[in-house]
DNA sequence: CCGCAAGATGTGGTCGGTCATGTCTCAAGC
DNA sequence: GCTTGAGACATGACCGACCACATCTTGCGG
């Protein structure tokens, strides 16, 4: 009653009688193990694919102590970056013959990760990667159990997991330098809601690189991530005078800030210069395309997989701290601050 | 040697010594017996927190046959449609108390959808979850053993799987009815790539609600869902006469046909109107803001849960085929065709 | 032709839970 | 007062794999 009434699966003690031989040698061509005469493991592999026998995975788990998968912790799943993250993050893991179980968080306090890596380890995950970058869930990485092999993404105050990172200040800089050397007096700056850590890397790239070439700083404008928040960025900025060039934290809100400038009928980029952040697939049709700084996720998901892996069978190894250069992409919306600009 | 250090975490032998019971009590306290008295269920819980015992669910797994993990088996999850329907049923299966594993395909060939299936099988998820709604992977289901609680998004052959799904051809029939009853004459149509489930409902829906209304139904125009896709027929349409009103198969690529229009020194919704199909997030912030039809992904995902948890636990039940409505939201990209139109 | 090591295979224990069944206690029913 | 039965707990088998070790073959040198 209620219970799924598919037959018994044969098991390896099927096999065996199958075959003739003991499960030890089904299992011995199972692992391919080198001491089986040719023909015994022929007669075992033909009774394998007779009988439709597949390996129970949990109770070799139970015995091996190893579930060949790897946990995922993410905030916002549907969001470009954390989609592209994850997608890398599965098949670099699948290909290396892992699972990858998903947590996709709603919401980012501390208690909600704690929760997640809970879940997962009690699950029996070989290891953790931690997708969220901000404040609390990085400083939440602090209950993960020490030895549990695990990578963030972004950072952790841990100082025994290893680190996969994008160069958030790097790329701002590279926005901020590529508006300065257009001749921009200074860059507006949208920034990404406050305890992010992409948030602060992008400030502090952009700041640092207004500070480098001596030119006034802006109060940033807080936004927090969404095409609505640019929007109304936007319109403050274009009833601030003086400004020709804005910097938003991502595409999306850069996408909002150029919707409130073209209402305002303010020219992108004749008046205003407009720069985004993550090269969404849809920025290069936006209105103008836009110039943006390329993350490639895809890499840093890869490169998670592979650190991880490296951990699994190779024990903790030395800290690690690896970062991904970004991108530069020029395209319509920016230019030269025009001349007769008030 | 490479093995974790960390030292054996408690088991429920430990548990039962620590509280001076059998394990087979402490196993009643775990799964709330009512036969237990209060007092021992006390002593129990009090020695599982001093222990800091955590039940293993690989063990439980092997003598449940229940893994509580449900696969999902989706393509290209970085589009905002897979990405939110994955959303809503990782949510919906994280309240149900299941764990989720995600397998993401690259191509969508019906050996990959077979592959997955078995790789997930393997596993012991104990269903699965299939978004892939193009033909080869709804023909792929085939291979899904007999019994196999599973659920399927958009379609499949097989009479046994339920389906929930959104009403493609009900959205486009809105799209179209919508430039229609504004005073276009007929509606062009840029579609989604042949093989797709809801290339043909959009298009069916499309060609209906025209014919319905007598009007003429054009050529339709082909895309891959990209924007490039949009962008070039849009190029298109600008130099194909009398074209005032086009419906998108996706927001990504009415993104395209806006750009591409707008290069072309044509206004929207002034000469020609533009309507899209998902209603991502950045779609308000077009320009001009999109008119699209809405689909509600996370209802999606919650139902497929749902459907599936009742076959887990009520066994296999009647086919069951559930239909979302999908919703209309009009911004400024429509509007009636210009009077003094050529 | 024997001995011995390496190769091939079998036996039983183990992982950490759950399930079926057994034993014991104690109050209600006749 | 003894049966009856239910509640409270314990015991041992079992899920299906892997692992250590025992045992039986085989091949080859002496």
């Amino acid at each position: 009653m209620g219970a799924i009434p598919r037959r018994r699966l044969p098991v390896m003690a099927d096999v065996a009688r199958e075959a003739g031989v003991s499960h030890q040698t089904v299992s011995r061509v199972l692992n391919d193990h080198p001491n089986v005469r040719a023909d015994t493991r022929a007669r075992v592999e033909a009774a394998i694919t007779r009988l439709g026998y597949r390996r129970n995975l949990t109770a070799r788990a139970l015995v091996t102590r190893r579930s060949r998968t790897l946990g995922v912790i993410s905030f916002d799943t549907t969001l470009y970056g954390p989609a592209s993250t994850i997608y890398g993050i599965e098949q670099a893991a699948r290909t290396a013959g892992y699972f990858v179980s998903i947590v996709s968080l709603k919401s980012i306090d501390a208690d909600s990760v704690r929760d997640a890596i809970a879940y997962l380890t009690d699950q029996g995950v070989d290891g953790i990667v931690v997708v969220a970058p901000q404040h609390s869930a990085s400083q939440a990485l602090e209950s993960l159990p020490i030895g549990t092999p695990a990578v963030a993404v972004e950072a952790t105050h841990r100082a025994d997991i290893p680190v996969v990172r994008i160069d958030q200040a790097e790329g701002a800089g590279m926005a901020t330098r590529h508006l300065l050397d257009l001749g921009h007096e200074t860059v507006w700056h949208v920034s990404g809601p406050a305890g992010w850590l992409e948030t602060e890397g992008r400030l502090r790239g952009w700041r640092e690189a207004l500070e480098e070439a001596g030119r006034p700083v802006p109060e940033p404008l807080t936004g927090d991530w969404s095409p609505r928040a640019g929007y109304e960025a936007g319109r403050r900025l274009a009833a601030t005078a003086g400004v020709t060039a804005v910097f938003a934290a991502n595409d999306q809100m850069a996408l909002g800030v150029l919707r409130a400038l073209s209402e305002e009928g303010v020219k992108v980029p004749g008046r205003i210069s407009v720069v985004g952040f993550d090269d969404i697939p849809e920025s290069a049709f936006f209105s103008p395309p836009l110039t943006t700084v390329r993350q490639d996720f895809d890499v840093v998901g890869r490169h998670c997989i592979e650190m991880l892996l490296r951990q699994l069978d190779a024990g903790p190894g030395p800290y690690e701290r690896l970062v991904v250069p970004p991108g530069f992409v020029v395209r319509s919306s920016t230019a030269p601050p025009a001349a007769a600009a008030g």
